[in-house]
DNA sequence: ACCTGAACACCGTTCAAGT
DNA sequence: ACCTGAACACCGTTCAAGT
């Protein structure tokens, strides 16, 4: 008589320890034999509940990006893209080591639509023109992108030495590696103000702003 | 009697090659038994000229690399940042497959750190705080490699089907493919003029400016 | 329904053997 | 000096066989 036998695997579970491995070892060390070792089971098992590695991969970053908030943008448009660019960053963040999946790959799921959807929204709805509300979007999204990816301080290894005489304007850069996340942030701080100053300037030459669209390009 | 019996291979071919593959079918095809095939030749017959495949592919990202421009520091701090920025990104999107790989990996080349330390000193010598200069080394580094990494615009599918009425702010997002690259530079010489007319403003700020760096942090 | 051994078509890299 | 066949230790994925 057939009994329940709950199952060793499920996807959730699977997810989970591919996460697991990528934040701990790296996303070239995430193979689904070493998968499968980690959950004490046999890679073929893997295959009956999830379709593909790169499925597999493409849901891990869904639910990284599900932490994006985009709500800001029922406020104002400058608080809605501060809170959408700092929890995009944050979600980023966790999860360096995937990042360079996250931002390589096209996201076309239902959930990344809706963000979109709900940016560009937010802006046009404050009166931006069509036009710039696609590259608001697209500026910021590359300020997020490029700080969580880079991880620029992390190409100056923490050895003085290195340095010594021959890169005079360098001679601190060897203090950038202790200091990498917050240097990062700053910088990221400090790119997101000028691009908010530089876009309210902007915001103030607008033709018709506050009145419906006018249409564009 | 031995004859010079010119070699099948050197290491500029194989690198040429490997950059043909990439360029064309992407870096997750490149593999040491295609690029041999490539080159009329078997795989083991590379190893006599380049150690391993992530050395021949940080050879490759350097030699693109080489390409940026710094020189523009010679003239104000706004210019060279300018051209400096805008030559990185031409340089990243020659090779946009080769993007993720030259975003992820630190870059301690000695080409490498001859550029950080123009940026840098260029910044430092215009009057900008050490900590500033890095920080806006490195928001400069975001913008360019996010711009040229995300393709934010290859995320939306050229099929206006599939928006339908469900996303009622993205009815143009169908167009994004086509005018994809056009929107993209758009995008970036948008923030970076956003990024620069910020900092002008900031350097009007600055306690010292003009006068020998004072000591910071 | 779910797990598995074995197999297939791939990898990067090494090395003794050839010229 | 340079090219190569064969081998090693890996991949992702499939599938018939087991329970």
């Amino acid at each position: 008589m057939p009994r329940p036998n709950n199952p060793l695997l499920s996807a959730e579970r699977i997810r989970r320890g591919a996460l697991e491995i990528i934040d701990t070892l790296g996303l070239e060390e995430l193979s689904m034999r070493r998968l499968a070792e980690h959950l004490g089971v046999r890679a073929a098992s893997l295959y009956n509940h999830v379709a593909t590695k790169d499925e597999l991969l493409h849901d891990i970053a869904n639910a990284v990006m599900d932490q994006v908030d985009v709500s800001g943008f029922e406020q104002d448009w400058a608080t809605g893209l501060t809170i959408w660019a700092r929890s995009y960053r944050a979600a980023l963040a966790a999860h360096p080591n995937l990042v360079p999946f996250i931002a390589s790959g096209p996201a076309r799921r239902e959930a990344s639509l809706r963000r979109a959807d709900a940016v560009h929204g937010g802006l046009t709805r404050a009166g931006w023109p069509q036009r710039y509300a696609t590259m608001i979007g697209a500026s910021t999204k590359y300020l997020v992108v490029g700080g969580a990816m880079g991880s620029f301080s992390a190409g100056f290894v923490d050895d003085a030495a290195v340095y010594d005489d021959r890169y005079p304007n360098l001679d601190h850069a060897h203090l950038l590696r202790r200091h990498a996340s917050e240097i990062d942030n700053d910088s990221f701080e400090l790119a997101l103000a000028a691009l908010i100053e530089g876009l309210h300037q902007l915001y103030g030459t607008l033709p018709a702003h506050g009145a419906p669209n006018s249409p564009e390009e």
